[in-house]
DNA sequence: ATCAACACTAACGCGAACGTCAACGTCCAG
DNA sequence: CTGGACGTTGACGTTCGCGTTAGTGTTGAT
């Protein structure tokens, strides 16, 4: 129970970051077999070793996940075109074709524009929901209150 | 292709109502079958007639399956407990339990104040997503831009 | 009466997203 | 060097949410 970890022991093995992230193993080792997740570093032995950007990258994945509700295909290629900021970071100085790369960044921006037009568009409408419901608890709590007053008194309804 | 119709063809055949609600027949009779519909009422034949009432509802149905992503057995509970509304409007006048009414009440304003819980949740985190995506298209557009005005300049990156 | 369009039930099928189990290997504290 | 916790790879199983097909009946216009 070492706290200050050779920086190799910041890594962390599949059941412990599966905790952390609320998810199971299986679920990890499920999303790097359909390519979501980049193979991570391994062990010695075989063993998953999850690097702070592997996490980091789970959790980006869930909230595509539960919070927009994609499919895991779906946020493959998002993920995928994301991937294109650290792929063009490291092969910057190589000499490698310069309107390749900028064809990738406008994918990875378009991608994100898509993204952000998703999100407003359920904000919208989730604001009207939560409007609807308001609405709705304060009849039932109107109704309630009234009967708080006058238990007995059955005023039949007109609305 | 009468437009003043009779009060009894307001109704929508299954056909029809799938069309306009942007669903299948099959999804219908599925939702029925799950118990997420009331049985609707059905023409001489067998044909199933919906109600205006019947199609709002899977209208919620619909939104509480895309927007916020529930499970049918989930919405079913929902639906459920806003049913006492309904409910407690008909058997107003009958002479049946009134502590009861009073505790479904409770239970549909229960469930409510669950459900804007969670939509304001969802909100809050739909926000801070799209923060994030708007600084990444930030960094995007400043690298494009970039691009654009030295077309060749390869300026190696520092963050 | 007939015919096309539409609907009904029952049953099997299917892809997505994991769960679960078996058989086996690895790690490390004692 | 050993035991118990942890991990690995198949491979098969499961649940959800419908899709699809088959065989049959209904409706409404001509």
């Amino acid at each position: 129970m070492n706290d200050d970890r050779p920086a190799t022991e910041r890594y962390l093995q599949i059941g412990e970051a599966a905790d952390r992230l609320g998810l199971t193993q299986r679920t990890l080792r499920y999303y790097e077999e359909k390519g979501l997740l980049k193979p991570p570093s391994r062990m010695e032995g075989g063993f998953r070793l999850y690097s702070a950007e592997d996490i980091e990258r789970v959790q980006r994945i869930k909230e595509l996940r539960d919070l927009l509700g994609f499919s895991l295909a779906d946020i493959k290629e998002m993920v995928e075109a994301e991937d294109v900021k650290a792929q063009v970071r490291a092969e910057w100085n190589s000499a490698a074709d310069a309107a390749e790369k900028a064809e990738k960044l406008r994918k990875a921006r378009e991608v994100t524009v898509a993204q952000i037009a998703i999100i407003d568009q359920k904000m919208e409408q989730m604001a009207a929901m939560r409007a609807q419901l308001a609405g709705r608890m304060e009849k039932y709590e109107a109704r309630l209150r009234e009967w708080e007053r006058e238990p007995g008194a059955v005023a039949s309804p007109r609305a």
